[in-house]
DNA sequence: CGAATTTGACCGGCGC
DNA sequence: GCGCCGGTCAAATTCG
């Protein structure tokens, strides 16, 4: 109960675990002692007895003691009543006092027999779960596999297609899909269309994490085959993937040494959420653990550094800070994918995030020089330039996302706020189009569960319509796209900022506004 | 007293 | 090579 109510506490962003990793997962929860007690009512019969009158023992041992005494009972012959149950009549039988004794002396016994008999069985239920073990995971690397092979074959295919095609919207849906679409192997049976309960939208969005580990690992295999150097772009992710996986780390290091763990690839785009709050941190429905803090060059207001503390290892970080302008607007810099299942408050900020991050990486890899080099970008540049901000000054790819554009937080206000480049773009919350219900990236928009207060609401509301937006609208999809790949492809100068003359096809519009290399999106 | 945060030190990358 | 800067670590401190 007090672990439940730290939890509790930190989930409404008071920060993250204990010192250290391991500590946060044993201080976790009922699942843990569940299996403490299950060990202890294995191996321990005193234990067990203290451990039946711990409340939050399971029923399993009450079961367990029942039929120990219904075996003590059939190996002594001894006749229980019909419903099963030892009264103990059997004790005055004629032969009673003999019985008892031998009674006494094989409990122990016949005790000991039957929780060896449990120990087989568990051991046996622990190969057999072995072996189911080790077929999934044989099974993920051939998927794996066949994923990589078809996203590279897309992207020739594409890139051939594109050569006869003209540019227009139907190339820029296919260029979209390309991009946006990372399961042509993997976890199709989640994006099925009548999976709409709670139950299922968590399992769906825990699915799609583990579907963009697929992805992001497809992706790091795919650029090391890449001659390194070979853009600046991937030159630039190679940098980021440095500079977050702290080489002095001894964690990531661990993690690198275990030939790439997946969570390191993913470690290559950063997704900024700009929003007004006047709280320290935006909740987001993880717990975090600060573990630095730090002045920023050209920012009298400290960089904050987190750490997810969910679970063991788990490789996803922030930053949070102040905007020097404008104090009440914080950015919170997300990076990584979450290794763990997500409570349904954090699905909607982590799925935004993997999505985002994830068009930044399919953007530099497989259809980067697919739509770039097609005149992909058509006149849905305008759409383009409101909903986000694509950084390329940065030695890493980070896409922000601004809130901070929509005072009333009403999700209608900020959603008619996007220019429609078309009349037939829908609304993300009302029209979704039938090909998206089953898109990975789709999740149905769930409005905010009461799980923040005050202010805190307003910006889950915010984050939710913005994921229902970003994953709803395939026009917005496309559009980043475009963007992403026009940042990633225009090589940079000296200082950093991308040349607007080199490598964005004539005729876009450029982002007149934009501060340095930005392509911006703003929510107004 | 344990958990969470703070903060100075340290490290690697990068530009000059 | 040196200094700056971003990011991380971990001892010290604070908090509940």
């Amino acid at each position: 109960m007090e672990n439940q109510d730290r939890r509790e506490f930190t989930f409404l962003g008071s920060g993250g675990g204990g010192r250290g990793n391991n500590n946060d997962f044993l201080r976790g929860g009922p699942h843990t002692k569940l299996m403490m007690i299950k060990e202890v009512d294995f191996f321990s019969n005193s234990t067990s007895e203290s451990a039946r009158n711990n409340n939050n023992k399971p029923h399993d041992d009450e079961l367990h003691d029942e039929t120990a005494v219904k075996d003590i009972g059939s190996s002594t012959h001894q006749v229980s009543d019909p419903a099963g149950v030892n009264t103990g009549l059997n004790l005055h039988t004629p032969s009673s006092g003999m019985l008892k004794s031998a009674y006494d002396q094989e409990k122990p016994n016949t005790e000991l027999i039957r929780l060896r008999g449990e120990l087989d069985r568990l051991h046996d239920e622990n190969g057999k779960l072995r072996g189911m073990l080790d077929q999934i995971t044989k099974s993920y690397s051939e998927l794996q596999g066949q994923l990589l092979m078809a996203m590279q074959k897309q992207a020739q295919e594409y890139h051939q297609g594109q050569k006869v095609e003209p540019s227009g919207m139907s190339s820029q849906t296919i260029a979209a899909q390309q991009i946006m679409d990372p399961r042509p192997l993997t976890a199709l049976d989640v994006n099925d269309p009548s999976v709409s309960d709670d139950n299922k939208t968590q399992e769906l969005s825990v699915s799609l994490s583990n579907t963009m580990e697929v992805m992001s690992k497809e992706r790091d295999r795919h650029m090391i085959k890449v001659p390194r150097k070979q853009t600046c772009t991937e030159d630039g992710l190679d940098q980021s993937s440095q500079s977050w996986g702290s080489p002095k780390s001894p964690k990531l290091d661990e993690a690198k040494g275990e030939e790439q763990a997946p969570e390191v690839p993913f470690r290559k785009a950063r997704v900024s959420v700009r929003a007004r709050s006047d709280a320290p941190l935006i909740s987001d429905g993880c717990q975090w653990r600060k573990y630095g803090q730090k002045m920023a060059k050209g920012n009298p207001c400290p960089r904050a550094y987190y750490r997810c503390t969910m679970a063991v290892g788990c490789p996803v970080r922030k930053q949070v800070q102040r905007c020097a302008e404008d104090k009440t607007i914080l950015t919170t810099t997300y990076e990584g994918n979450h290794n763990h299942p997500l409570p349904p408050a954090a699905t909607s900020m982590a799925n935004t995030t993997s999505a985002a991050a994830a068009m930044l990486l399919s953007g530099s890899t497989t259809s980067k020089e697919a739509l770039t080099s097609s005149g992909f970008f058509p006149s849905s540049m305008p759409y383009v330039s409101t909903m986000a901000t694509l950084s390329a000054s940065a030695p890493f790819p980070t896409i922000t996302l601004d809130l901070t554009q929509s005072p009333s937080c009403n999700p209608m206000q900020l959603l008619h706020r996007i220019p429609s480049p078309s009349a037939t773009f829908p609304l993300p919350l009302h029209g979704v189009p039938p090909q998206l219900l089953g898109h990975p990236m789709y999740f149905p928009p769930k409005l905010p569960a009461p799980q923040v207060l005050g202010q805190r609401h307003s910006h889950t509301s915010m984050v939710e319509t913005v994921t229902a937006a970003i994953a709803s609208d395939p026009n917005f999809t496309a559009a980043l796209a475009a963007a992403i790949s026009t940042i990633m492809r225009a090589p940079r100068s000296n200082d950093g900022s991308t040349n607007p003359t080199n490598g964005v096809p004539a005729g876009l519009p450029g982002s007149p506004q934009l501060p340095q290399s930005c392509t911006t999106f703003s929510t107004n």
